[in-house]
DNA sequence: CACTATACTGTGTGACACAATGCATATAAA
DNA sequence: TTTATATGCATTGTGTCACACAGTATAGTG
């Protein structure tokens, strides 16, 4: 039985991390990169996410993908479309307003304290 | 099959409603409430996504609830404990370093847009 | 009678965590 | 030099969990 809070922040990171990759991508970069860029921002994403994430991005047409064979191992490297650009703005917009109502939410409560106080 | 950006909000609200429904019952409040609460907040939610979810928060020991069952019809209170208390400090603080790691992702894409020009 | 208020349950789906597999290269140890 | 270990890179499979949606149920209200 998984801790309280573990829980959260996998539930919490599912809906981020779609939007993370997405944003990453504006430039090419392949699989293992993205996890290693990922990891040092902070924001922690196994293997057996990342990939079947891409792939079902690349599906929604949000990402296309290119092998690279030249190099001494083979990478497939994934770079945002069009569509992709044009989901990611609606996409950051529904981020934002979500943002928004917790700010509010939180401006209710009693202990008021991360959101607000800090930034 | 659903459409690219229905998930995305699905995905996005899942992780916040924990959070938006904890930081609600600093005062004591029904379900049939929060429901009618949240959707005027303009994060929708469904009974059957509701329910198990307030019941799954009290079995994690962050709400209490009772039955009052003076008025017309029976109601399930539920407030915030504690523990809930202490776990959504820090649920709290782990939404906003998401919300810092997006915003630090997006401000290196080309067409920034919502979450910097806004507010 | 239809509608609202209030709560519950059950089924399907989708995505994650975790673990394992596979293979190639680079590095260290023997 | 041969062997062993680690790293780069991607894939697949299993279990779990929470949501959406659609029901069920009951008691009031218009």
């Amino acid at each position: 039985m998984k801790q309280v809070f573990e829980k959260f922040e996998i539930e919490m990171r599912r809906g981020v991390m779609q939007l993370a990759v997405i944003c990453l991508l504006d430039n090419e970069k392949y699989g293992y990169e993205i996890i290693k860029n990922l990891n040092e921002s902070g924001l922690k994403v196994e293997e057996g996410t990342l990939y079947p994430l891409l792939r079902r991005l690349e599906g929604d047409e949000l990402l296309t993908s290119r092998w690279e064979t030249g190099g001494p191992r083979p990478r497939k490297y994934y770079v945002i479309t069009d569509l992709g650009i044009e989901i990611r703005m609606s996409w950051l917009n529904t981020f934002k307003t979500l943002i928004d109502t917790v700010k509010q939410l939180e401006s209710n409560i009693q202990d008021k304290g991360a959101l607000n106080n800090a930034q």
